[in-house]
DNA sequence: TCATTAAATATGTATAGACATAATTAGATT
DNA sequence: AATCTAATTATGTCTATACATATTTAATGA
């Protein structure tokens, strides 16, 4: 175990066992440096996690403080939906439902199945200006997900949770159960100011959570 | 701007321009700290916040390499109810429906309003055991939410987010229209191994969503 | 040929020092 | 008393160097 990972555990531990109460301001990074026996950059990369997790905050000059826990931090991570079936040790199918092109706008809908059930409903549009390389791809073994994954990076992502009423295709293809609702994520991406791609991806709200799970040990 | 975020910027443009196509192997460290004439401490500054937004992926002796952009993480910060209704601009109000103890759990239940409409229905489960404070706590004009951030820290917390339909509680206090569902936040919160809380936060689909924005200039 | 072992190497950790910068505090001026 | 100014200070950035460690690559031997 490194000496940063054992002074964060301390101080995780003092801060928990509130040694250092919600609000105090802790001893400034040359104290605990000496405090600890190591050089200051060791104590900042100590503190660095726990300053991200939300647990501490740094202020120029006024030093750091034990925060409030409103407000904390969790990174969540959404998985190629390929893998996230996968790596349940689950039967991943793909099927393409309807495709077609209009105003520059390719639209693909296509089904992601978990052990042969509805999983996912992909409803993809893709800027073939923002990405020509869209018009020849074939979209009837490779999903628009994982094909533009390959494809190109993007600088930014838009990614929005809610629950709705399912709308036509949702019903159609998803199986629901009578007044079941979807789980919609739905994602845009962009390459600085140019629009990429939009996705609405719409779950059986029945089989689809997001899990997440921010610890310290 | 400091030589690291210059340094971020200009690596980051090589990203998007494809001058370092996905998959491929950017120089090392040294190389890079060579050409932009700073200390490989600037360099490795600068390349943690790509790796950590997932553009970037190391391996120790295999080097850098640019990363499928699959797996993307997202930052995630559930802000306080109170908070997110008045940082809109909206107003905040707060009511108390029920409230009992039994086998050593406060269980109370309230309801957050945004301009006089139902926005979360709190479902709380407090173990007066984890938190014996929370005995005496008077829940009649401060929400369980909000008083417990004043008053433990927690180690891990367990979020996940998913689609329903409404149980009772949610159709007699959330004034939900005909078959919207709701919107649900679980959350259950840990000192170490001991159980602290756990709060059922459901909200009406058509006022609530989850937005996250993952950019890079 | 194949498995094992040893060398090479790029990232990871740690140190010690210097200077920059934002925010507070104390002091000077009106 | 109120306002502006200067000193103070804790965190932020940066450098230069040394050694540790995980992985790969090359060398060795059965």
């Amino acid at each position: 175990m490194h000496k940063y990972e054992k002074i964060r555990m301390e101080l995780t531990r003092r801060i928990n066992s509130q040694t250092w109460p919600v609000g105090t301001s802790i001893p400034h990074e040359d104290e605990l440096a000496a405090e600890f026996g190591v050089a200051r950059g060791t104590i900042r990369q100590a503190l660095s996690s726990l300053v991200e997790a939300g647990f501490l905050e740094k202020k120029r000059r006024a030093g750091t403080r034990v925060a409030y826990p409103k407000d904390h931090a969790s990174t969540l991570r959404i998985a190629l939906v390929r893998d996230q079936i996968e790596q349940g040790g689950h039967a991943y199918a793909y099927q393409l439902l309807d495709d077609k092109v209009r105003d520059g706008v390719r639209h693909v809908l296509c089904l992601h199945a978990r052990d042969r059930r509805p999983y996912q409903l992909e409803d993809r549009r893709i800027s073939l200006d923002g990405i020509p390389s869209a018009k020849q791809a074939d979209f009837a073994t490779i999903s628009p997900n994982e094909w533009l994954l390959q494809q190109q990076p993007y600088s930014r992502v838009e990614t929005e949770l809610s629950a709705a009423t399912p709308n036509t295709h949702d019903v159609k293809y998803l199986d629901l159960k009578p007044d079941e609702p979807v789980f919609l994520v739905t994602r845009e991406t962009y390459l600085d100011a140019i629009w990429l791609t939009r996705a609405r991806l719409s779950h059986p709200a029945s089989v689809y959570s997001i899990r997440m799970d921010s610890a310290f040990q």
